[in-house]
DNA sequence: TTCATTTTGGTCAAAGAAAGTCAAAAATTA
DNA sequence: TAATTTTTGACTTTCTTTGACCAAAATGAA
């Protein structure tokens, strides 16, 4: 075991035995006590702690700063992951709607939420993009507003 | 939690304690209380307690000086009207933050949906739009969701 | 009244304390 | 060997704390 998964695996710990499946932690820390350089903790966050594998994680800058990380519930997760995988680079306006409104039927998604996604992603709100810009955009909102559903 | 956490709670405290959400403090002494230097509490105020967080910070200075906080309270509609008035063509990420922390606070917004525009507005969300160019969608997506609400 | 003194609060920039990014180097694995 | 994953570290960004200097209001003496 190389040292990421040690640090991985004391999370997973930490986790299991916190309350709500939420541990904060200082990066600095933990990069002591595993006697590794800092970054590192975000190597480990960005490769065993993604949303992909059902984590969110939050964190701070500045005195008194730390990450904390998440554990996401597990059903609806798997419908939403779906949807994220199979967006692409693009997404155009009426198959956003579609995704969303299939979505906020099988209850994956809150009514507003799923309103205001679809505002977010219009002509309008999108208006300062460049039109042919505006569906890789609305791609990535797709994609960003579900993963963080998952939480 | 920093100290200007600990002073941020023991201010919102007292908020909540008195009548009409109106607290009078002297810098000096709540500096003191805290063991700080009187310009944290400045730092206190304009990070924490600014318009955008939906308070009024007033003061006076020489002898029986003071600083007073107002919590703002306004109806739904107005509320909303009055932040799609107030942001101008440009919005960066903190304040959007700080206008929706309010909003969902007062009771103007629905949580999931604050949660959802602010990741709409996030950089990674934005990733497709050039960095100076994101300002300016913000404040779009920002007034276009609110206008929306209100409907 | 007028002016100096005292009592408050305000500003701003530097220093400090975390965390983030990115790409090169090293180690593993296929 | 080639490709992928890990490990490192230099550099960046964000948030907090501190302190030196500034500005205004009240008070009291001339």
């Amino acid at each position: 075991m190389g040292i990421s998964d040690l640090i991985a695996s004391f999370l997973q710990e930490g986790l299991d035995e916190s309350d709500g499946g939420v541990l904060e932690v200082q990066r600095s820390d933990l990069a002591q006590r595993f006697n590794c350089v800092p970054s590192q903790i975000n190597y480990v966050m960005s490769t065993r702690f993604s949303p992909e594998h059902g984590y969110i994680v939050e964190s701070r800058r500045g005195g008194n700063g730390y990450i904390r990380i998440t554990r996401v519930r597990m059903d609806r997760q798997t419908l939403l992951m779906h949807v994220i995988n199979s967006v692409g680079s693009e997404l155009d306006l009426p198959s956003a709607r579609a995704i969303l409104s299939n979505l906020v039927s099988s209850g994956a998604l809150d009514g507003g939420v799923g309103e205001t996604m679809l505002i977010c992603m219009g002509d309008k709100a999108l208006g300062a993009v460049p039109r042919e810009a505006r569906d890789a955009v609305r791609a990535e909102v797709m994609k960003q507003v579900l993963i963080h559903q998952m939480g």
